[in-house]
DNA sequence: TATTGTTATACTCTATAACTATA
DNA sequence: TATAGTTATAGAGTATAACAATA
């Protein structure tokens, strides 16, 4: 009832899922969906190691690449790349925007859409994290051989279709 | 600025992840984190499935199966399996009390901690939901081969640690 | 009529922090 | 002092809905 104070919120640190020895996980062991769970946690936390410091999450990290790649992308496609709402699309560029990564620029044929890019700013972060997020991916996949990952690789692609 | 009508929520739609073609995914392709964001997103629909029309969300599964092999297990640990903080732990517990499918019993030996049970109701419940979720999870694989799911579950395991 | 972007709003999940009771 | 549970609060992320401009 007495007024609290504010908490501080730190809000990107996904703690990793533990394995508690000793405790019976039944028929969770023979599942992909918790199994894909745990690995992309543990891989997430490569992620975050690459990003320390920037204020890039995954969707943001994959939005500025596939915005890198692409230029003149719409917020609609871009929605759909990242599987999100266009509302969604339209606050992460406005995010972006506010901080000069990404430019709106109106399009020739079409009145409605924008078309996105990246600022000079926008493509240089670009270009230094996708090798240390790359390289920070790899060495947290270093338990595996390098067939092992490849063909982890294709087994997660023919899963996603 | 005029009052808008209440906007009703149906919040357990994870979107597929699109593949939108002819676009340049660069880097992406090349990352084991994205590879297992789409699959894990690709499974959660098979999940999805299986517990349509119940309020089961994938953590939810987890606690239930995770307290039905363990019988007497603490709210604290629990957390732990989730990877989630004891306050939400909390939340959890309480939602499954709410709905009379996990029981809180003191322990004999320590008076702070609670044993989670599962209820009659709650262990016939996750009796179903093992099958159905278990079902799905081969069913939405089935693009694999028996061999090829098997390496595929050994290979994420041995990412997760 | 359909699509793009926009604004307003709502809800879930989960974090931190401070507190109480017990060990 | 340390741990389990609890309560209060905050914030990120993303959904739906309604709307305007354009196609």
């Amino acid at each position: 009832m007495t007024p609290k104070r504010p908490a501080p919120y730190r809000p990107r640190t996904l703690a990793p899922i533990e394995r508690v020895t000793g405790l019976d996980y039944d028929v969770l062991d023979d599942l992909l969906g918790y199994a894909l769970r745990r690995a992309q946690v543990a891989m997430f936390l490569a992620f975050d190691t690459a990003t320390r410091g920037l204020e890039i999450t995954p969707p943001r990290f994959t939005a500025l690449v596939v915005v890198g790649a692409n230029p003149g992308i719409s917020q609609s496609t871009l929605g759909n790349v990242l599987g999100i709402a266009r509302s969604g699309a339209m606050t992460l560029t406005d995010w972006f925007e506010a901080r000069r990564l990404v430019e709106r620029r109106r399009r020739p044929g079409d009145g409605r859409a924008w078309g996105l890019h990246l600022t000079a700013n926008g493509a240089d972060l670009v270009r230094k994290m996708k090798r240390t997020v790359a390289a920070e991916d790899r060495r947290r996949a270093a338990v595996l051989g390098a067939a092992e990952r490849r063909e982890l690789l294709r087994l997660l692609n023919k899963l996603a279709g």
